[in-house]
DNA sequence: CTAGATTGTCTAGCAGTGCTAGCATCAACT
DNA sequence: AGTTGATGCTAGCACTGCTAGACAATCTAG
């Protein structure tokens, strides 16, 4: 039954246009600007159906948050070296400051450090791993943790306008420099 | 003219207590959890006289954080060598995850870069520094904004429960030897 | 081809949010 | 004692996330 399937798809269709719309959305104007009756104006229904496809708005902004940890992965995958790592997480950060928000700030209902982890976070995690494995005395496991940790703290100050705006690089330079000695 | 002072005394307390409220609210709840009614209602007034003391519930929020900004600097002048420092850093932000996300984390109409920063907030960061300046080879404020934005990102990420709970020692170790050298 | 069931969508509404206008009430001063 | 000013309140607006129930369109079966 072939309706059944075009149906199916163009309902997954709407389901990809209701999350662009709220990424769009978030990236313009903030995620506190993003409200369901926005969002059904902007694709075009009624906010009930939103709920047909997400439980509610918290699992809209989690699909973004996916949607982001999957495109950081890829990116990763495909960097080289510390400095490749750190230039790509930060500029990933910087570029999609909303996405970013959703994938590692805002409060949200994904609970990664239990059990659930997204693949493409795995992933993600697995490739700055591999960046300094090399430079690891002993425990690599905390050493990326430490390096994500530090990158996520540079994106997210940087963000607020915490830090020196210009002098991100130079930053990064020292955390390179530390970790490889 | 006593009374006045009295009065004006009466008041600044009130508004304190405001704070005071809003803080064990955040704490205990949640900021998504913190309401003006809810606020009011603790304080045993109306509504309207919370915004008779503050523009507006983000600088409720704000008033916040910068009580936490004067505690955790006067927490910092007294830790002695890097581990203190991390460790006092650290341990406040776990024990006091409400305020360090009014700090650092929430949105706020505070921003600390263009300017006025809040003095306690340049005191803390003058500890840091203070902290990392012997190891510092040229550069000792980009190390202190590193040095920073690295407990920054494991603060974070660990209330996120997005890094191994029983491990922020271990991290606390990596990133002290690191800067150490 | 029609009757009934099912699916899908929308309108309307609830409870709760931040915030404010305007009315009381109470204190102080002449 | 009467006027004036400050102070807190009630009531309400425009908005939020979310949902129940009415309506229409589509599919199924006789």
């Amino acid at each position: 039954m072939p309706a059944e399937q075009r149906k199916a798809k163009a309902r997954h269709e709407r389901g990809r246009l209701i999350v662009a719309a709220a990424r769009e959305l978030a990236e313009a104007e903030g995620w506190e600007a993003v409200t369901t009756r926005k969002l059904a104006d902007k694709v075009e229904y009624s906010q009930p159906v939103l709920y047909s496809h997400f439980k509610n708005m918290d699992a809209i902004a989690a699909a973004v948050a996916l949607e982001g940890i999957e495109e950081l992965g890829g990116l990763l995958s495909k960097a080289t070296g510390l400095r490749g790592l750190a230039d790509t997480y930060l500029s990933y950060a910087a570029d999609h400051p909303a996405v970013y928000q959703a994938m590692f700030v805002r409060p949200t209902d994904l609970t990664f450090a239990t059990g659930d982890i997204p693949p493409a976070l795995r992933a993600a995690f697995a490739s700055l791993r591999a960046g300094v494995t090399p430079f690891a005395k002993d425990d690599a496991e905390t050493l990326t943790e430490l390096f994500w940790s530090s990158l996520h703290g540079l994106a997210t100050l940087q963000a607020g306008s915490r830090l020196r705006p210009d002098h991100q690089h130079h930053r990064v330079n020292h955390l390179i420099a530390l970790i490889t000695g």
